[in-house]
DNA sequence: AACGTCGCCAACCGCCATGAC
DNA sequence: GGTCATGGCGGTTGGCGACGT
């Protein structure tokens, strides 16, 4: 079967941006005849268009469609996007299907335009939607992957709010300074970036792992599963406990490292898990409602702060 | 102000699936 | 079963505005 003649390929047909009278035109003209088109190739014809009856359909479906949603997409639209991505790859009238009013040309270029890159940035292939190997996500920053994952919801994005708190935890462990870890070059002043990191944890960290464990927990309807993250809250305090002791410089103090520790991990678990775990609820309203001392913005002026300098001003805008 | 670069997104291209004959 | 016409789909392009130099 060879490839069918199509009209776009008539001399004189015009192509390009259509106008507000073309727009008219097509509107009224698919309006008179009760919203339903029976042949988009006799349409041009019949609505007095010189264009492609495929061009036309196009900008129907996509543009002129009396249902269609425009502005921009929201969280939950967001999270869906990934989720069903995840499921179906690249199947993009599939996924439009679950988000009303959006077209599969508008969620194709809103993949490849904003959720693509903020999923490289976080350290996920955005194929498999698999954690890259560590060569490849050694230029992606703490902050970075906060501010990505800060923005996402849902349960698969849950994952990648650990991905994100476990890289964060690694900066902040890194011997006490992040600049050690190798997470951000040497020039940057050490002292800025911890309190840029914790700065990002002290907005972001409560809300990602209240978000994921609520999700995690109203996902688990069996004794066997609450009794499973139970044992995984104690188990957790420990680690938090034990790289928050050595990062003692960074959090202001080795005091801070129990409290701190302890309210993480409560705040990542409903108050009936906690009490399993039988760990205490306490301090950290006390952390979170004293302002860490920041660096001076003005020490952040070269081109290789501003990264950080706009992470600091980004997490401060954060709600918490 | 002029120019270059980059990101966004509407629109196009070409292949595939399906249904009519 | 073969051919053709058409719609649907995913990949890609190019115009345009925003931004930086």
């Amino acid at each position: 079967m060879g490839r069918s003649p199509c009209c776009c390929h008539d001399a004189g047909v015009k192509k390009g941006p259509w106008t507000e009278e073309e727009d008219r035109a097509l509107v009224e003209h698919i309006q008179r005849h009760g919203g339903h088109v029976s042949s988009w190739r006799n349409l041009p014809k019949a609505a007095g268009l010189n264009r492609c009856g495929k061009s036309c359909r196009l900008r129907w479906t996509n543009y002129l469609r009396p249902d269609i949603k425009r502005g921009n997409f929201t969280a939950d639209e967001e999270s869906l996007i990934i989720r069903l991505h995840a499921q179906l790859g690249n199947k993009w009238s599939t996924i439009a299907t679950h988000l009303d009013g959006r077209t599969d040309n508008e969620i194709k270029n809103y993949w490849n335009t904003h959720i693509r890159k903020k999923l490289l940035r976080m350290g996920i292939d955005p194929v498999t939607h698999q954690r890259l190997p560590p060569d490849d996500i050694a230029t992606a920053s703490p902050g970075a992957i906060l501010s990505a994952a800060a923005s996402l919801g849902g349960l698969s994005s849950a994952l990648m709010q650990v991905q994100a708190l476990q890289l964060l935890l690694q900066a902040v462990n890194g011997g006490g300074s992040a600049a050690a870890a190798g997470l951000m070059p040497n020039s940057i002043n050490a002292a800025a970036a911890d309190n840029a990191i914790l700065n990002a944890s002290r907005s972001i960290v409560p809300s990602l792992l209240q978000d994921q464990m609520n999700l995690l927990v109203s996902h688990a309807s069996s004794a066997d599963h609450l009794s499973n993250i139970a044992s995984f809250a104690e188990q957790q305090h420990d680690v938090v406990l034990q790289r928050l002791n050595a990062s003692a410089p960074v959090i202001g103090g080795a005091a801070y490292a129990e409290p701190l520790a302890a309210a993480l991990v409560s705040a990542a678990y409903p108050p009936e898990v906690a009490a399993a775990a039988d760990r205490p609820v306490q301090g950290f309203a006390h952390l979170l409602s004293e302002p860490i001392e920041m660096p001076s913005m003005c020490s952040l002026e070269d081109d290789e702060d501003a990264f950080w300098k706009d992470m600091l001003l980004e997490s401060s805008s954060l709600p918490l």
